[in-house]
DNA sequence: CTTGACTCCCAAAACGTTTTGGAGAATCTT
DNA sequence: AAGATTCTCCAAAACGTTTTGGGAGTCAAG
């Protein structure tokens, strides 16, 4: 409501002064420290934010670009992540922008208004690809970011990922070690550097085992791409006794197709992500998670130490994948 | 990288007419329009936003807030609800900031940092209670907002529902017509007004059956809490053949509940929301949904009203539910 | 030649804060 | 008692826009 000026006058002192107490500065006696303080708090003062941002010249806000193309966007704790992060930022001062990306323009676009308008300080991406378009505009501009998964930029920057590689290998040796011999793949889009990093760990465990790593398919990361690669698995000549899925959504969608050609309890099946839902399927989902807490919590701070200025190789996270083991692992092998 | 001043040197113009020829004024020649238009082009000049919404007194952000307490916020398509409505205000300048709620912290007090430090022109508000203290603050300090659920605040806000009264209603009334004589409700915490609303509506299609409406159980609205719920309707000594859930996360609890102590194949069951998931859960499970196609335009286009100073009682959308069939909601009847 | 209308441009103020570079008074040193 | 130091405080500049209220110049009409 009030603005410095009028609290000001109304204490009979400076603007410099008023904000100077307000923001703590030792040179203001702690009596009119308190004084200032008592009367900010009793009309409501709070600054002006945009005035802030102009003198500080900063905009005191970090965005997220959002696919706006429907349900493309990652696991339900997606939001759970935003929001962490989103909290500890606050806590910083800064506010976490949605930086939506309407159909038919580019995340480069996007990426551009917000850091050439200097609407924001940082960013945050998403659901990187291999080779990420964003990932070398931020860095030509020298903004600090963090991204959710690694990119193959030849430049190093911050990021949080799960080493889907070593999972997906574990993942697949562990149905080797259980007889398994056919063990087919449920993949995600290529261009996403985390469909290919765990496809690429699949591979490698098939080729370790000497299996040919021919039972693959590809498709979108939700329930119905699942349900078709699933189905397309199902028709080979020779089925997969086994399945190791991309996403968890993916595994959910196989399961029905797995329902509705076998009965549902022949072929075992593992999923990534640990959606809560997958406690409740049908036969309940085993599952990966990244390890660590607090993901949001990991975001906001390597975006905080990126803003001061450390630098990149100091602030890439890469965490151990851990399975969460419910039944739909261990479907009982059929003859050998 | 370059303000208007070095831009209207470079050009020989004072910053006026620069600031004017882009903003598109007749007062200024089109001849030094396109001159300036050009210019500005080659050097990528983009407007300062912290020092125009400080000259304009406009923040041009709109806040949500959004509780961090992890799960606890809506259904997974509240993400694209998010992005769509971004994308839409985005396209009126303005933009979407997450505002928050530390644990411990008050979504009204969250509110008040928004709202008193002028951050945001105006607030969109999900999981609306039925005494909700963040719409009587917002309303005390007459800035515009739109709610994502009803309230039962005095004075009429603007909001978008869906009439869970009636989509309840009429869920259990169909049972009724099926046969069902015992029809249990799984109930959301009820300080929620959703979750009171679909109560009620359950409540008041068993009364007019001259049904008892004693099977209701009450949970957190997420798998775990209509697991529980499911487990308690199902110890009663007369068990109920059809459940009518105030959620699909909640049906899907309880689904792996009636797996657990019937087999699951006995009960019918439905759930509202239409999550994608419910398509591949076993049975694929009935549920309801609220009409109306993109969601977040609508949100957006009300904040966008709202702001324009449209009275509140223009700006409500009350949506029909309609059903969305699969298999779970017609179990076969035992023995009447 | 004056008047008015019109076109194109601009100087200066304002938005509300933070920060710089002292100023005046009181206290301490020597 | 003079100089140095410390304590409080403040005027003014700056951040980069948008907007107000004209100011020249040109042209046509009277």
């Amino acid at each position: 409501m009030a603005n410095l000026k009028q609290l000001a006058q109304s204490l009979g002192l400076s603007i410099t002064t008023v904000s100077r107490a307000l923001d703590g500065y030792a040179d203001v006696s702690a009596a009119t420290r308190e004084r200032v303080r008592e009367a900010a708090d009793k009309v409501g003062y709070r600054p002006n934010a945009s005035a802030r941002r102009l003198r500080r010249q900063r905009a005191e806000l970090v965005a997220v670009t959002l696919p706006s193309d429907p349900g493309h966007i990652g696991p339900p704790h997606f939001l759970d992540m935003l929001s962490g992060c989103a909290e500890h930022l606050a806590a910083a001062g800064l506010n976490l922008v949605i930086a939506p990306v309407p159909r038919g323009e580019s995340e480069l676009n996007i990426c551009r208004r917000f850091v050439d308008g200097r609407r924001v300080d940082a960013m945050l991406l998403v659901r990187t690809k291999r080779k990420d378009e964003r990932v070398e505009f931020l860095q030509s501009r020298g903004i600090p970011f963090v991204t959710n998964g690694r990119t193959e930029s030849l430049l190093p920057h911050p990021f949080i990922d799960g080493d889907g590689f070593a999972g997906f290998r574990a993942a697949t040796l562990r149905f080797h070690a259980a007889g398994h011999r056919r063990i087919g793949h449920i993949a995600g889009p290529q261009e996403y550097y985390f469909a290919h990093d765990r496809c690429r760990g699949w591979r490698a465990a098939m080729e370790e085992c000497g299996l040919a790593p021919d039972l693959c398919a590809e498709g979108a990361p939700l329930e119905q791409g699942g349900y078709l690669a699933a189905l397309e698995l199902l028709r080979q000549p020779s089925r997969p006794t086994a399945l190791v899925c991309a996403t968890d959504e993916m595994a959910i969608g196989a399961l029905r197709a797995l329902r509705e050609v076998d009965g549902g309890s022949q072929i075992s099946i593992v999923g990534h992500d640990d959606l809560p839902m997958g406690a409740f399927t049908s036969p309940p989902l085993s599952t990966m998670r990244m390890t660590g807490e607090h993901l949001g919590a990991s975001f906001a701070s390597l975006l905080l130490r990126a803003i001061a200025g450390e630098p990149a190789e100091e602030l890439q996270e890469l965490h151990a994948i851990e399975f969460v083991d419910r039944d739909s692992h261990r479907r009982p092998l059929k003859a050998a």
